[in-house]
DNA sequence: TGGTGCATGTAAGAAGTTACATGATTAC
DNA sequence: GTAATCATGTAACTTCTTACATGCACCA
């Protein structure tokens, strides 16, 4: 149960109407929670009735703009759902699968689709390099800037793993066919 | 849909009863694509009314045994999975968003979080260094283990980088509350 | 005959995906 | 005035999760 909690937080940074939020998913939060407007119109709907945020005063017709703020219940509840015990889920990668496949039926067409996955993780590395320039500058951060710089360099992180192990696994798989 | 996929990999190494299957999701392919026998049961009836798999013959009462077979054209659905375009899913991951929260509400009680994943991170660590140790020994390899290895190191760097990232966040947070 | 483990399932609901619908605003 | 775009939704479907149900085999 992430997503409330993912618009709670959003919220609280600025409160917003559902297509803002939509806007926002796609970007910071989004990179490591996504989410379609769908979810995000049903979860207001929700966490309206749960009192835990609440629709400023705004006319109510169906193409108008509503916008939401955080209720004290609810950052109560995201307070909680911070420190709370989750276990890591373990990982759930289609590509690893498809290599386990591969082992069984061969890897014909695999290098491919493995050289298309480089290109789209050096893209999204990239873009997290940037994101560092352009957010985390200086040497000496706040304590809030730091937490964030942690967030962005597990980004970073995670998609410089991608690549190497990519181009490895690459330069390992036979020319064509398996 | 990955799971029927994972279902004719791990049956084309081996027939096998649902409960096997289960079993088997709980270690190896279950290592990065996780399932309930719930699960499994449902997409083995869909996968033999689709005419990919079909069960040995066998008495056929409720609490038997039901041992299923790859057909030819799971085989060949199969092969044509592995090839596939499939974009990469961005990353989703509860942690980082708790991390994400945590910037807005205070990082209370985070920081016990924090050292519970580091400690399930480091045994599953352990368990992967464990199976290479065993199963891939040598230096010089056939193909077929060499993809496989390639698999392997994939959980060892994913865990590596949880190890390392979760070391670092931890010596960066406040001591106790945000 | 009664408990434990094996084996296969059903049911209900939450979460996520895809396609489509509808009202309001703006730009021409 | 009408077409594009903004904004909010409905509907249907698939996948995943959690809890429970049922039958068989073995053992004491």
């Amino acid at each position: 149960m992430s997503l409330p909690h993912a618009i709670l937080t959003a919220l609280l940074e600025k409160p917003s109407s559902g297509l803002e939020l939509t806007r926002r998913f796609d970007k910071s939060i989004g990179f490591f929670w996504s989410a379609t407007h769908q979810q995000i119109y049903r979860e207001l709907n929700r966490l309206e009735r749960d009192g835990l945020i609440h629709a400023l005063p705004q006319p109510p017709s169906r193409g108008q703009r509503k916008e939401y703020e955080v209720l004290a219940a609810g950052r109560a509840e995201l307070t909680r759902w911070v420190a709370e015990n989750q276990d890591p889920k373990p990982i759930r990668d289609p590509l690893l699968l498809r290599l386990r496949a591969a082992t069984v039926v061969g890897s014909g067409g695999l290098a491919d689709e493995l050289r298309r996955h480089l290109g789209l993780h050096r893209q999204q590395l990239a873009l997290y390099e940037e994101i560092e320039r352009h957010d985390f500058p200086a040497e000496e951060e706040a304590d809030e800037n730091r937490l964030q710089h942690h967030i962005l360099r597990a980004g970073l992180s995670l998609e410089t793993f991608w690549v190497e192990w990519l181009t490895r696994t690459l330069a390992d798989l036979p020319p064509e066919g398996g």
